[in-house]
DNA sequence: GATGCTATTTATAATGT
DNA sequence: TACATTATAAATAGCAT
């Protein structure tokens, strides 16, 4: 892409780098938004610049969020977790801070208080937000039909649940038949497969 | 890219959705390697596919070396840093006008404030263990059927999806029976009936 | 360093087999 | 059903500010 093919090697130039970095993590970055909503799906995204910036991108769940999910994975699924433990525990004290420890102890001046108390409660607000969508989502798949008005809406939902039920269908059928355990693809593979140009497929 | 511009919202069709994930987490990949190449960067991605899939990626640092670099920044700039310009949600506009903050501003003595907080990130705990649970079953429900390990757990999700179809088909028939629309199966339900057949006579 | 501008390369949506 | 092809949209390398 560009005017000149660019080989895939460390970049020697600094301020080449630099450029280079700052262009291609806005492109990823869009890819990584769009994959998200297109798909639905639990996305996040950790890099750091050459010179050590932080960027990260989530889609409608939080970073943390998602770390949690991928850390309460089977650690068969994840793959090999050296220290899995301290991770781990890592963020739980981070959630735990995050709310509680930090906002208490640390505030010097009444403006910051109530802007930590603000925060929070935007927090729970927002929260209680998810939660409340979550749930209105969940009672149409466990039965509860009153929130439907129109046929559009019955319609959809029946989309919907004929689509899960297919999917659960054909995982009853994977656990009667041989109980084979999806591996997750290895980074040193991922490299090969792109090298190839031949990528793995899901 | 591609023969027509496609809208960014998420893609309804389950096939079609699987499909566009699984190209375009090809495409992420790529990139991601690439920049982890070019520019010399530590970077990390976690992605879950629509049927819960784990795929994930680090250029020449482990995933676990770059979350712990990632988790053990201090907590403010992780949040300062975070990169979410990409999504301006309505949600969040709601959430800076809640209503909520302006309760939270008014204690005078410390330690009320102190307690006050503490009551928050506890109700903040609370709902995130809530919203967690919450989503967990819900993933079943939209198809990521990857937490179901045993045949006890398909079998209850097939009874509740089931019970839940029944529930919005006789809610379809009702308001076509208000609407004097003739009733016509669908395509998918007659693949899970046969499906359900062919499965019984096992 | 960041931004804007093309000429090109690359990614991919729709289609074909 | 899944994999290959193609026409088109999108990203971006090299330059110029």
């Amino acid at each position: 892409m560009g005017r000149a093919k660019l080989k895939i090697k460390r970049i020697e130039s600094i301020v080449d780098r630099q450029v280079t970095f700052s262009k291609r993590r806005n492109g990823l970055l869009k890819k990584v938004y769009e994959l998200s909503i297109l798909c639905d799906t639990d996305i996040a995204l950790i890099m750091f610049s050459p010179a050590g910036r932080l960027t990260m991108f989530s889609g409608k769940n939080s970073v943390e969020d998602i770390l949690t999910r991928f850390l309460s994975l089977p650690q068969h699924q994840r793959g090999i977790m050296c220290n899995q433990e301290f991770l781990q525990t890592t963020l739980q004290k981070l959630n735990y801070e995050s709310s509680l420890a930090s906002q208490c102890s640390s505030s010097s001046s009444r403006s910051s208080i109530s802007k930590n108390i603000e925060d929070l409660c935007n927090e729970i607000k927002k929260c209680k937000i998810q939660l409340e969508e979550t749930k209105k989502r969940l009672r149409v798949f466990e039965g509860d039909v009153s929130e439907i008005t129109s046929m559009n809406e019955v319609e959809d939902h029946e989309v919907r649940l004929n689509e899960a039920l297919n999917q659960v269908i054909q995982k009853k059928k994977t656990l009667e038949g041989k109980c084979r355990i999806s591996e997750v693809p290895s980074n040193d593979q991922i490299v090969r497969l792109i090298q190839q140009e031949n990528f793995c497929r899901d």
